[in-house]
DNA sequence: TGTACATCAGTGAACGCGCGTTCACTGATGTAC
DNA sequence: TGTACATCAGTGAACGCGCGTTCACTGATGTAC
């Protein structure tokens, strides 16, 4: 235990100034720009030093990715259960809203960035960006359920699915709004979204497709 | 007037097979391998030839944006039109959802394509994309107008955006999920979006945040 | 504690690659007379 | 209609660039005794 820095501590010192660059770089909307020299030079290291501690770009990628979207995966989920715990009624329902938008709102880069990448098959961000949306798709669905939303059969599932593809993507689009400016009260948005479930209710009870149009 | 094609016609035949390989490239899901190399490559022509129709990549792009986008943006805009004029039940509204769905599912690489690009700024396809949405949205806030919603003052007007915001991308959404091959039944999902105009029609009673909460 | 050796993080230089772009050139098409 | 010249679509070769990647090397840190 000495003053100055291990020589592992100096490595991992490294590691991290290196995937700090990337984070810089990916979150200013240059994805192109991650290349291996870029971000060693950005990093302040030279090229080849990339490769002491990355396999490829597609290495750090993997890394990056997970570091991205993890934090923010995790904060998701726990303030779901946590609001899952209150009792139901429509002022919970609004909160249950306004964390998400809250959380978007806190980082617009990397919501930004998540909208960017969902849709690049076979890269590690796009696959980072779509597990995040999937894990709340299966936490609205559970939740759905436990509403007492009929889920017996695979179209009543299917069904359950579809009600939470739209939430999330009403989510967004509202927080995208929000984040570009034209949507500036969060409170608002929350109103939107609980009306939004109101009709979405509707399929409660709907149990086939004449009886929902009739 | 020759058999042969004459000068111009054949100058002209070769902008369109570089334009034909770009769009090939492109709706493969290979923004990045859209360059003028690899573009007059798969035309067959020298890469020089590229730049005796084109003034760069960029050019290209431009051209290639508004010939993607254009044909959808302009269907879209003459099913909405088509639909206006019946009377207003809640058949017409299915059908009004279901012409989208139907379009999207007949273009599924275009309309990834218009899903992908769309969060790029500054390029000429995301604003392509862009233009393509915020036609729509216009369209609907127009149509919600015309259905008697509020729009006197800023705050209503920017309701009704968010509602065109909701509908939009809750018809995205699970079109996508069609063309993935998990909501097969257009009929069902344009029952389903009925539901949510259900939900967002109480907005037409929604004077202030409290009345619509309480 | 001091010395001799081993380890290892980081480096500079080099390689081939595809790219964007330019340019002098070719050979076919068009036109003036 | 035939000839001589002008136009022009397309080409091959060349350039510099940033990239991904490798490799022999350096100098500091760690360790055995």
């Amino acid at each position: 235990m000495k003053g100055a820095l291990t020589r592992r501590e100096a490595k991992e010192r490294t590691r991290q100034r290196l995937l700090e660059a990337a984070r810089g770089i990916i979150l200013a909307g240059g994805e192109t720009r991650v290349s291996a020299s870029n971000v060693a030079k950005h990093a302040g290291v030279a090229g080849a030093t990339f490769y002491e501690h990355f396999a490829n770009r597609d290495d750090l990628m993997v890394a990056l990715s997970e570091q991205l979207f993890d934090e923010l995966r995790g904060q998701l989920a726990r303030q779901r259960r946590e609001a899952l715990e209150a009792p139901n009624d429509e002022e919970i329902l609004r909160q249950e809203f306004r964390t998400p938008l809250e959380l978007i709102a806190a980082n617009p880069d990397l919501f930004r960035l998540a909208l960017r990448v969902r849709h690049h098959p076979g890269t590690p961000l796009g696959e980072s960006s779509r597990r995040l949306t999937g894990n709340t798709r299966n936490d609205i669905v559970a939740e759905l359920v436990a509403r007492g939303y009929p889920a017996a059969t695979s179209a009543e599932r299917r069904r359950l699915e579809m009600i939470a593809d739209i939430h999330i993507a009403a989510t967004e689009v509202l927080a995208l709004g929000h984040v570009s400016g034209r949507y500036p009260d969060l409170d608002e948005l929350a109103d939107m979204l609980v009306l939004v479930t109101r009709g979405t209710r509707l399929a409660r009870s709907w149990t086939d497709r004449t009886a929902a149009t009739g």
